[in-house]
DNA sequence: CGGGGGTTGTGATATTATAACATACGCGTT
DNA sequence: AACGCGTATGTTATAATATCACAACCCCCG
């Protein structure tokens, strides 16, 4: 809570920032995207995004689905994987391999190949974008990378911090 | 099945090679790694490595069992999971997050940051060594990473000739 | 009104993974 | 040989994650 720096790279997780501003800005993104794209942005669907916002701490399917059916919203696992998977189709959400969990997209909009970064300590998830690292070993090995999972996973600044 | 060029960059898994070569060398050098640490190569440790390094791909836990079991060992899950911890814990194997599923080490002994090539249509795996693209972002960011999870799913050089 | 696509909900089940405990084995010491 | 100790193996049971198949609904269009 103590630097306002800009977020080196683009990334955006860690760095003190207006969580509330974040989370609208990122719901008026989605509803404008989906208008565009002709998209239905339903009851659930926006609670799940609402509900993956409130931090940037990834999320497991079923933490998601038990939020969902607090708020009236059907309480069987299909009710959550297919909200989490209609925001993932649409790059409003990402899910991040290492954890079976899931993340609000802190770059909504932009061209994407996500990279991120997990704190072990605190449990946020930063995200990187433009980090597309393997296009020359795939190129010599004549392989066409067509998506790609890449997780860090160590402390964040917050949490070396406090170990120090 | 056409060309024999070195592997670019250490990329290891699509090039044709001599696989039954490929196995022994494996399991030799994890023979070797074994003894000098101190660790017990077992038989089903041992096993559940040659398992792994019959081809390529990357074969499920459960496979994995369904296999030990067939061979006289144990046929609960502990058994596969155990054993594939102790390759992972010294080197011998990885976990493709993507798939939850498991490969041998192809460069057992190095150094280790691996990154996977994963082809969607046969299922082979390749692994590339010393790809580590994150420092510049992590560094930025005050992010220590301490493990990194870099795979890429696409098409592997012969299944993009079949295609064509 | 009637059909059709898309969305939500449910029951049932598949797949992946771990916890907890019992048994056996190797090995150094007595 | 008998004991104690650490490691490895095995089992039962259960947890955590994910998907399938089908029914109900809703809304819009014809």
């Amino acid at each position: 809570m103590s630097q306002g720096s800009t977020d080196p790279q683009g990334i955006v997780g860690f760095a003190a920032h207006d969580h509330s501003a974040c989370t609208r800005a990122a719901l008026a993104l989605a509803e404008e995207t989906c208008a565009e794209k002709g998209l239905s942005f339903t009851p659930v669907r926006r609670r799940t995004l609402e509900i993956l916002l409130e931090s940037h701490v990834a999320l497991g399917a079923y933490d998601v689905l038990a939020r969902l059916a607090e708020d009236g919203f059907g309480s069987k696992p299909p009710v959550a994987y297919r909200a989490l998977g209609f925001l993932m189709d649409n790059g409003l959400a990402h899910r991040i391999e290492r954890l079976n969990a899931f993340v609000a997209c802190a770059h909504p909009g932009a061209a994407h190949d996500p990279a991120f970064f997990i704190c072990r300590k605190c449990g946020a998830v930063a995200e990187a974008q433009g980090v597309t690292p393997l296009d020359a070993s795939a190129d010599a090995a004549g392989f066409a990378v067509e998506k790609t999972t890449i997780e860090a996973e160590g402390l964040c600044p917050l949490c070396r911090e406090e170990a120090a």
